[in-house]
RNA sequence: GGAGGGGUGCCGGAGUGGUCGAACGGGCCGGUUUUGAAAACCGGUAGCCCGCAAGGGCUCGGGGGUUCGAAUCCCUCCCCCUCCGCCA
């Protein structure tokens, strides 16, 4: 969320944010309610002020003069309750409201609303030039074998998938190789929870808005997550980090639950959209700078294209406009890598930088050398997401007998270099 | 799931109704001393909110209550530890 303060001071500056994103907030209802909070706080924190120091005086006191000062704190104590109530009524009003406030879009966020007005960065690779007509990854797995979709629907409904045979070792070879070039590179691997408590979830912007995308259980208050970034930059929520100890470089591997709300009839078919799948992702959480939070954000980048480079598919980077960009984030990177079946790019990976929007809720903060406190800034990527990645890994390692060619970086880890009809 | 014990500052650990935001020890920072270091000694060392400041308010796991006054009493929730049962 953004600084309360910031907002007070600032409402234009809000104001024109949302506006960038085609948002509507009731910046002016928050802004009201925190002028009357306030001015109830004021008048609240005097009155105590007055109670406490007459309660102290009560012990030096005697007879008549302790008598009366025992009542008129008791007066005072009464007036106290009400106000309290009343912060109390305002606070709840307001926490929602801030909530929703999105972070303010980086001057570098191209304008505009939609998807279409994304800006392209750069592509690597060249997309392959097919001498025969090239199948899509459902139709090649399931003429290997290595997918059942009826059976998973009958068994767990729409977006589901079972994974079979040698497609179920090359999703673990593709997190394994993935995981471990980011581990190589600093960051550590937490394999965190999966269900989580909302705090969490609030805290990493996936609440309260976005609840229609979270699994809920609702009898043991938990979530389940969509992303081992809500776990894994929670890790020291309510912390005071030591300035030396960051940045915090972690990867997250997990599985990971979206419902998909509103897509119905959006990539309906095979592996693409799912309502569970894998996730290696990573994490950094560095200190209170602009700069530093460009870097890490470009560092980040690079290293999920390093993993794109390695498994030889072509992909493009784009910068994710104004109204493209999630509420929490400021500046978003997708990677879209190239999928013959789709001709076109398809989305795998997404890289952004928060700087302390995230961390503000969450509460996360580190001592500066000069001894004060400040919010840290947290960024995240992917490093590969499955099965989302198999689609471009079957559709262009594919040959015109159906057999697909596995990226060499995995053959170690399946222990084949081609997977062919049983 | 049953029985018991416990959650205090960076750490250890006092504190069971009154000037306690918190003794004492350790750590850390600064200073004195020293050729340098160690030791010793002196001082400092939580966060949030309002305020230009002075200052005020809030916080001793979370929330609520009793009281003029709560770290201290009561209720409730959460978490941790030990033992028993069950299970991977």
């Amino acid at each position: 969320m953004l600084d309360l303060r910031f907002i007070r001071e600032h409402p234009e500056e809000v104001r024109n944010g949302i506006q960038l994103r085609g948002l509507r907030v009731d910046l002016d209802r928050l802004l009201d309610l925190d002028r009357q909070a306030l001015a109830a706080r004021q008048e609240r924190d005097d009155t105590a002020s007055e109670q406490n120091r007459l309660s102290k005086s009560v012990p030096s006191l005697k007879g008549e003069e302790k008598a009366k000062a025992i009542e008129r704190s008791k007066d005072l104590g009464k007036r106290l309750k009400p106000l309290d109530e009343r912060i109390a009524a305002l606070e709840a009003e307001m926490r929602p409201l801030h909530l929703e406030i999105p972070n303010l879009p980086d001057p570098e966020v191209p304008p505009g609303l939609t998807a279409a007005e994304n800006r392209e960065v750069r592509r690597w690779g060249e997309p392959r030039a097919f001498d025969f007509g090239p199948k899509d990854h459902l139709a090649l797995a399931e003429r290997l074998g290595l997918v059942d979709m009826e059976r998973a629907a009958k068994v767990a409904g729409t977006r589901t998938y079972f994974l079979k045979g040698d497609l179920v070792l090359l999703e673990l070879a593709v997190l394994r190789f993935s995981l471990e070039l980011v581990a190589s590179r600093g960051y550590v691997p937490h394999a965190p929870p999966l269900l989580v408590k909302r705090e969490a979830m609030e805290g990493t912007g996936y609440l309260p808005l976005g609840a229609d995308q979270a699994y809920e259980c609702t009898r043991d208050d938990g979530w389940l997550i969509g992303t081992s970034e809500v776990p894994v930059t929670a890790v020291h929520a309510g912390e005071i980090l030591e300035e030396a100890k960051l940045p915090l470089r972690y990867a997250g591997y997990s599985a990971c639950f979206r419902r998909e709300a509103g897509t119905h009839g959006k990539d309906t078919r095979g592996l693409y959209r799912v309502h569970q799948f894998m996730k290696v992702e990573q994490v950094v959480v560095c200190r209170h700078d602009a700069d530093e939070s460009r870097r890490f954000h470009e560092e980040i980048l690079g290293n999920a294209e390093d993993v794109l480079q390695a498994l030889g598919l072509p992909y493009r980077v784009v910068a994710l406009c104004a109204g493209d960009l999630g509420r929490s984030q400021s500046f978003t990177y997708d990677i879209e890598t190239w999928m013959p079946g789709r001709n076109g790019y398809g989305e795998t990976h997404s890289a952004s930088r928060y700087y302390d929007y995230q961390a503000r809720r969450l509460n996360l903060r580190y001592r500066g050398a000069d001894g004060k406190v400040r919010f840290c800034h947290t960024l995240n990527n992917t490093v590969i997401a499955s099965p989302r990645i198999l689609v471009a890994i079957l559709e262009n390692g594919q040959q015109e007998d159906g057999s697909v060619r596995i990226p060499d970086v995995l053959v170690p880890f399946v222990g084949k270099d081609v997977l062919l009809p049983r």
